[in-house]
This record gives structure tokens, sequence and C-alpha cells, in this order.
DNA sequence: CTGCATGTTAGGTT
DNA sequence: CAACCTAACATGCA
């Protein structure tokens, strides 16, 4: 599942591999990972290069001349890896891009044909309009500007973090990682939060994203570099996918709860459930008291 | 066999 | 309008 820093390793990946050079020919063999029809896609691409490979969120964003992109997003199971022309498809393979004097190719892989690609022109100063709602980039935000965002929305903490309109980029498992390493419960309230905890939400999601980037991003089912490697953060994991098992804090057993329609793993010492404010406490002794 | 997982969007309701 | 909920997508896995 890639989130912010699996396609920020696959990113630097193709960056490495793919900068400068020119499309020579693309193949769609599965239509609808495409936006446009797999003629004119193929047309477009051939022949332009590549000047740059960037990300924003979670899109893979690969610039070319005269304010055109190609823009990728993987969803939950997409890949894209650099092999050379001659190793042979793999299964759920559905688009290939070859260059222009050069003997591998950029394949789009996806099991789950979640994934999605299209070619874009941007809008003046790079914007592109299909990014135009995202949020800001994690990474890139000040403190003072994080305290007032988190502020501004009245929501559970983890489906706001979830939400590429309030910040670009992170998924299930970084949230659920940035709260525990925050102390904050999943349930707890953006509004009611104190500013201390927001500046440790913040602080505590950075880290661990600058760290999941540093060891290559995580591996729980399907995620691989450019090259096809695994990440090496999957074995950091303090909460996400260890449902039953001891809290590598205090001990306690981590706990599996469904928040925002999301699964949700917390550690019930280390992130205790939100005390509820003075008026929430008199409007649920309201609800008692008409006997619910 | 059943149900569940992931990210996003669309659509509807509160 | 903001927040919230559910379904849909397709496949693999427990």
């Amino acid at each position: 599942m890639p989130e912010l820093p699996e396609v920020e390793t696959l990113v630097r990946g193709l960056r490495d591999q793919l900068t400068h050079l020119r499309f020579s020919k693309v193949a769609v063999n599965l239509k609808k990972c495409v936006r446009e029809s797999p003629r004119s896609f193929a047309h477009f691409l051939e022949g332009k290069k590549i000047l740059l490979v960037e990300r924003r969120g979670k899109n893979i964003i690969m610039r070319l001349s005269g304010g055109n992109a190609l823009l990728v997003h993987l969803r939950m199971t997409g890949g894209l890896r650099v092999v050379p022309e001659e190793a042979p498809l793999e299964k759920h393979t559905h688009v290939v891009f070859s260059f222009q004097g050069r003997p591998w190719q950029l394949r789009f892989l996806d099991p789950r044909q979640f994934g999605r690609m299209g070619v874009e022109k941007d809008r003046g100063r790079g914007e592109l309009a299909s990014l135009a709602a995202l949020g800001p980039e994690p990474l890139e935000i000040s403190s003072k500007e994080f305290v007032s965002l988190v502020r501004s929305k009245r929501r559970s903490l983890k489906p706001l973090l979830l939400d590429q309109r309030f910040l670009a980029g992170v998924g299930n498992i970084y949230a659920d990682e940035a709260l525990h390493r925050a102390h904050i419960h999943p349930r707890q309230r953006s509004e009611a939060l104190e500013r201390r905890a927001i500046s440790r939400l913040y602080r505590a999601l950075r880290q661990i994203l600058r760290e999941a980037i540093r060891a290559g991003g995580t591996s729980v089912r399907t995620f691989a570099d450019a090259r096809g490697s695994a990440g090496r953060f999957q074995k950091f994991l303090r909460v996400y996918g260890r449902e039953g098992e001891a809290c590598r804090t205090c001990g306690e057993a981590i706990v599996r709860e469904k928040v925002g329609g999301r699964s949700t793993y917390y550690c019930p010492r280390c992130q205790p459930v939100p005390r509820l404010s003075r008026g929430e406490r008199s409007e649920e002794k309201v609800a008692l008291d008409r006997g619910n």
C-alpha cells in the first residue's frame, strides 16, 4: 500500500533511471488504467522527454516538455518497475514504456487494477488540475501551519490524517504509527486537542515519515521499489498489523478497531481514550438521563 | 465457500 | 458547507 514514503522511494529510483530519457514506445494492455484512450495516450508520449520525476502526496509526476506531465497514482497495489526489455512479462503488467537508446523498460503492474495514470498539461507554474485539491506536504508544512490546520477542523484524528485534502500522502499505516508515537487516541477530536499534543503529532508524523523513507518504505504485501526490492520499515512498525501483540513501548496488547470505517491499530495504554470536554460530558449525561 | 484488506471517489445523509 | 457513512472497484489471502 504505497503511501508517501513508498512513493518517495519509488520516485527516487525512477528519477535516477529515467531523467532525460525519451519514450520510444508505449504499450497499454489494460485500457482502464489509462485515463485517455490507449492510442492517444501512447501517441502523446512517444518521442517526449522526461525532464523531472517528482512526488506530490501519493502521486508520481513525470514532467515532460511544454508543461505536460505524466501522472501516476498506484492506489492500493500498483507498482512501477524498471526491468531489462528481455525480462519475461510478469502477470498483471498493464502498461509498458520503452525508451530511445535504452535496453530496458518501465512497467506498470497492478493485480487489483485500481491504479490510474494519465497525461495532463499544467495551468502555469507547474500546477496540475487533478492535484489541486491536495492538502500540504507533511514534510514541508511548518509547525505553526500544522497547528492552525488541525484547529480549523472538527473531526476525529484518524480519518482527518487519512484525508488527502487535509495532508497529502498519509495513509493507514503511517496515520496509526504517528498517533501511537504521539500518544494520541485515534478517536481524539481535533478541536479538543491541546497545542502541545498537536506539536507532538507534528513531530511524530514527520519523524515516522522520514524514518520510513530512509528504510525504503514499508512492504506489508506488495510494495517494491523501482528495482523490485522490498522496503524495510515493516520491521519498525509499532502498531500497524500487530493486533494482540505486545506494545513495544509498554507491553499492553495492541488493539484493532474500526475508526471512520478503516482498520485502526493502537495501544490502549499509550493512547488513552480522550477525556471528554466539559460540554461533551454534559451532553453525555443528558443522553444517559434519557435512558440510553 | 465467506469475508476482509488497501486508496479513492461518488453519492447520499446528517 | 463540513462531516460522516457506505458502496464500488478487483484480486489475493486467511
